[in-house]
DNA sequence: CGACAAATTAGACTTCTTCTAATATATTGA
DNA sequence: TCAATATATTAGAAGAAGTCTAATTTGTCG
């Protein structure tokens, strides 16, 4: 009774996706879509595979970070200036973010609900509501 | 019957904040605290005082743009990466972001109710809630 | 006014990200 | 299987946003 093996999963989601399943961008998926829920930085994920053994340029670590986001593998998280979060939950979901650590902890949306919302502005139509709950050390 | 002068308004501004009413600061809190509420980027009020005829340089557009905020006479905004905006409007309210124009839309913040908020990471406290409501052209 | 603290500045620098054009790799059809 | 073709990868240059530094200028206060 074996998992079915992890590989042959990331494989899988990059053909369904339509990605040719390049030697990085399988090695990629794998770190990223194996285990649990995860936020990484380009520089982030490109050290984590050099250090893995995984030959990578930087380069290729943007492209396949902005193509699994683009195909839904990926959701990209804008949190602080300067510096973009990309999030293995793809799920509806939204974040804390402690300032003066960085950490980012995710909130599945079924917890949370908004009431209110007025209408878009016309001509336009909502794609996405991100909910920021900036935290610091602190409190009771 | 005049309006109460509007530079003397920032000048009482600054003050009240403990800054020194320099030239540049002056110029910068007059561009930004008169009339409505506004979105501006550095490079952006840099080169709105530059076509003013307000000589100010970027490293001080900047200096400026950080010490409002720290003040509170301005918010600090993070929209989309690399990039950051900074916001006249310090009451509390929420965005509509279209990412087709790059416009941003205050929604005062009387208008959304968030409900069934978990609590923070144990040993934080909640220093601000940010909802972006994403959209693009299109819809009904 | 004169002295001192604070602010401004040009330009170098850092960091994150994208681009470019050369090379390597996957895929397809015969 | 192999060649032909389309797609990916790469190093390094280039770009964009923001910060820093050390020298100069400007407010402030006695």
């Amino acid at each position: 009774m074996n998992k079915a093996s992890p590989s042959s999963t990331a494989l899988r989601r990059l053909r369904a996706a339509g990605l040719r399943p390049t030697r990085q961008r399988l090695a990629l998926a794998r770190l990223l879509l194996e285990g649990g829920d995860r936020h990484v930085t380009a520089e982030n994920l490109h050290g984590e595979a050099l250090a893995a053994g995984i030959q990578v340029s930087l380069a290729t670590v943007y492209n396949t970070l902005h193509q699994f986001t683009e195909v839904g593998l990926l959701r990209e998280a804008m949190i602080e200036p300067g510096r973009s979060y990309f999030d293995t939950n793809t799920a509806d979901h939204h974040h804390f973010f402690c300032e003066a650590t960085g950490e980012l902890q995710d909130i599945p949306a079924q917890h949370l609900s908004v009431s209110g919302l007025p209408a878009p502005p016309f001509g336009t139509e909502i794609r996405r509501v991100d909910i920021i709950i900036r935290v610091r050390p602190g409190g009771v």
